[in-house]
DNA sequence: CTGAAAGCGCTTACAG
DNA sequence: CTGAAAGCGCTTACAG
C-alpha cells in the first residue's frame, strides 16, 4: 500500500479525538474552542508536523497566505533592497511572497491585461511603478488590498510609502549652494516609457525651484538614460560645453557614478575642479566617496509589508483612517563625502 | 443580489454548451476534445477572461503552477541577478515564483524544519546554499523536483548549475603569474556558518594549486569576512606586513573593491605599486576598473529555471539521463581592466 | 463548546 | 469525443 503523502486535517482530528471543524477553528486561533481541546489539537498538529493546505483553505473561503509583490525588475539595487525589506517582514508572519517582475513593456502589458495574480493572493504590493489610470483600475480589479511603494502617489485613498523626491533634490542642490556654488548643472534621467515617473518630475522640479529661490540664472540641464552609462554620457555632454559648471546635481547615484567615471578618464579632479552630488545613497556611493542624499530603502519595503499585513488581519474597512493616513513619507538626509567642496 | 466575484469553469461550460470536464480538458490542452468543441471553449474562456483557480486545480490533483525559489538573501548582486534570470524564464511560461529568503541562521533553521513550501509548489530552486545532509534530506522531503544553483554540488543525481570556482581562481592567479608576478598574496573570505561553502574552498585551493605549479613559495594569505569591509580590512593587514606583495588575488570582487579603497586611502597606486584582481565581474568592477574573472550569473538563473520547467512538463523520470547529465558547468573568463599590470 | 454537512472550483477515472 | 460523479482538504453557517 502506498502511504499518504501528507497529513491532513482529518488526521489531526483523529489524533486529538475531535472533529475537523474544531481543528480548523483551533488552528486559526478562533474563539469557541475550549483551552483543553485547543491544547490537545495543537499538540497533535505539532506531533504530526501538520501544515494546512493553502489550496483547500482558500477554496473553502479562507485566505491564501500569499501576497503578490510587483517590481519592474529585481537585479537593481533599489528594488532588491525594497524586496528584502518586504521579504523579511513577511517571513516573520509566515506569509508567502509571490514575485512578479515586469522587465519590459510587453511583460508589463501582459501583467495588467491578464492579471495573473487574480485569485492567487490576499493582497498586493506594487513597487515603484508609475501606473496609468487603466493600470490602476486593473490593480483594483484584483479585488484585494493594495499598497504602493515609491515613486508616485497612486491617488484615491490607496496606501503609499515613499520619500519626498522634490525635497531630496532640494537638499542636494541646497548643499551645493550652501558651500558657495553658483554655477550648477543637472544631469537628469528620463524614462523611455510614455508614462512619466513621478520621481523624475519631482527631482527635476526640486532642482529648478532651489536654483530659482537662490536667485541663480538659467541652469544647464542635460538629459540621459537612468544608468551608469547615461551618467557617463551626460558628463561628456557637459564637458563638451563652452565652460564647465563648478558643480553638478545628478538625478541619482547611478548617474553620478557614471559622471565620476567620465571625469576620472578626462583627468578632471573631483572635488577640486568640479563637485558632484547624487541622490539615493547607493552602496557604490560610499565606495566611490560620493556625496549624496540618502533615502531609507529597506525601510520602505518593511513599512509597506507591515501596512499590507495590517490590511489582512484587520479585514474591517479602515473607516477611522482619514484619507491622509494612507500616505507615509519617509525622511531623506544629506550624506557628505568627498565629491563636493567649495569652488576653487 | 451580489454578483459573483469571479467566473469559474461552470460559467465557461455553460457559455460553450459543454460539461466542465470538457472545459478542463480543453484548457489544459489535453487530447480527447474535438477541434470544434475546443475552439468554442477557448473562445468562451477568452470572452469571460477566465483563469483557472490554482487552488481548485491543485486540490483536485493538478499542479499549482508555482515554483519555490530559495536564496540566502536578495539584496546582493549575485542573488538578485540569478533571481532575475529565473523570474524572466518563469514569466514566459506563466509559472508563479514563490520567493523564500533565509537571511540568518534562525530563518534558515525555521525553513528547513517547518518546510513552509510543503504542498505549495510544484518544484524548488535552491540558490547558492551549502546544505548539510539533513537539509538536503528535508529538501527531498518536499516531494517535488529540485534544482540547485551555484556554490556546491548537492550530490546524488540532483540537478546542479554553476561554475568551476577552482578554475576561476586559477584563471585569475594565472594572469598575475603570466604578466610576471612572483609575490602574490590572497585575501580570502570565510563564512561564519559551520558549513563550509564549496565556493570558498574551491577558490582557495585553486589559488594554492596555481601558485604551487608555478613553483612559487609559500604565499601570504589573510582571512576576512566576505564584504567590502572585509576587503578593506584584509588589505590593511597586508599593508601591516613586513613587505607588500606585488599582486593580490582577492576572493571576490567585493573583497577586491574594499582592498582598492584601502589602497586609495593609503596612497598606494594601483597597478603601479600593486596589482589587484578579483572574481565575479560585479557591476562595480567595471566602474572601478578592476581586473577580474567573470562568471555568467543571469545565465545560471535562466538555465536553472529551464531545467526545473523541464522537470515539470516531462514528469516522466529521466531514466535516460545518466548521472553526469545533472551537472551543468558554465564557463568563466578573464576580464582585463586597469587594476593589474606587470610588476615595476 | 462541539460536530455533521454543504460547498468552494477544479481533475480524473469511469461509462457511454 | 463527451458527461455524470466522486473527491481533493479545507471553512463556515447551522444545530445541538
Amino acid at each position: 500500500m502506498i502511504p499518504k503523502q501528507t497529513v491532513n486535517m482529518t488526521d489531526v482530528a483523529r489524533h486529538s479525538g475531535v472533529s475537523i471543524a474544531s481543528v480548523s477553528r483551533a488552528l486559526r486561533g478562533e474563539p469557541g474552542v475550549s483551552p483543553t481541546t485547543r491544547d490537545r489539537i495543537m499538540t497533535a498538529a505539532r506531533e504530526l508536523s501538520y501544515v494546512v493546505s493553502p489550496e483547500a483553505s482558500r477554496l473553502a473561503g479562507g485566505a491564501t497566505g500569499r501576497v503578490g509583490v510587483v517590481v519592474p525588475r529585481i537585479d537593481a539595487w533599489f528594488y532588491s533592497t525594497v524586496l528584502a525589506g518586504i521579504a523579511d517582514e513577511f517571513d516573520t508572519v509566515g506569509t508567502d511572497l509571490v514575485l512578479c517582475t515586469l522587465p519590459d513593456s510587453a511583460a508589463r502589458h501582459r501583467f495588467f491585461e491578464a492579471l495573473p495574480l487574480r485569485r492567487k493572493v490576499d493582497a498586493v504590493v506594487v513597487v515603484s511603478l508609475p501606473l496609468s489610470a487603466r493600470e490602476r483600475t486593473r490593480i483594483d480589479q484584483l479585488g484585494v488590498p493594495s499598497v504602493f511603494v515609491g515613486g508616485h502617489h497612486p491617488g484615491g485613498n490607496r496606501s503609499w510609502i515613499g520619500i519626498d523626491d522634490e525635497l531630496a533634490a532640494r537638499q542636494a542642490v541646497g548643499h551645493l549652494i550652501h558651500i558657495g556654488h553658483r554655477d550648477i548643472a543637472m544631469i537628469q534621467a528620463a524614462d523611455d516609457t510614455d508614462i512619466p515617473w513621478a520621481t523624475d518630475q519631482a527631482r527635476i522640479s526640486g532642482f529648478h525651484r532651489q536654483i530659482r529661490e537662490a536667485g541663480l540664472g538659467d541652469p544647464t540641464v542635460v538629459t540621459v538614460k537612468w544608468s551608469i552609462e547615461g551618467g557617463s554620457r551626460g558628463m561628456e555632454m557637459l564637458l563638451s560645453g563652452p565652460r564647465l559648471p563648478t558643480a553638478v546635481f545628478c538625478h541619482s547615484d547611478e548617474i553620478a557614478l557614471g559622471a565620476l567615471r567620465t571625469l576620472r578618464r578626462a583627468g578632471v579632479s573631483v572635488p577640486q575642479q568640479i563637485s558632484i552630488i547624487g541622490v539615493d545613497d547607493h552602496p557604490s556611493a560610499d565606495l566611490n566617496d560620493l556625496t549624496t542624499v540618502a533615502q531609507p530603502v529597506r525601510d520602505q519595503g518593511q513599512i509597506a509589508a507591515r501596512e499590507v499585513l495590517r490590511h489582512l488581519v484587520g479585514e474591517a474597512a479602515p473607516v477611522s483612517a482619514p484619507n491622509t493616513d494612507a500616505l507615509t513619507t519617509l525622511p531623506t538626509r544629506l550624506v557628505i563625502r568627498g565629491s563636493t567642496a567649495s569652488p576653487h
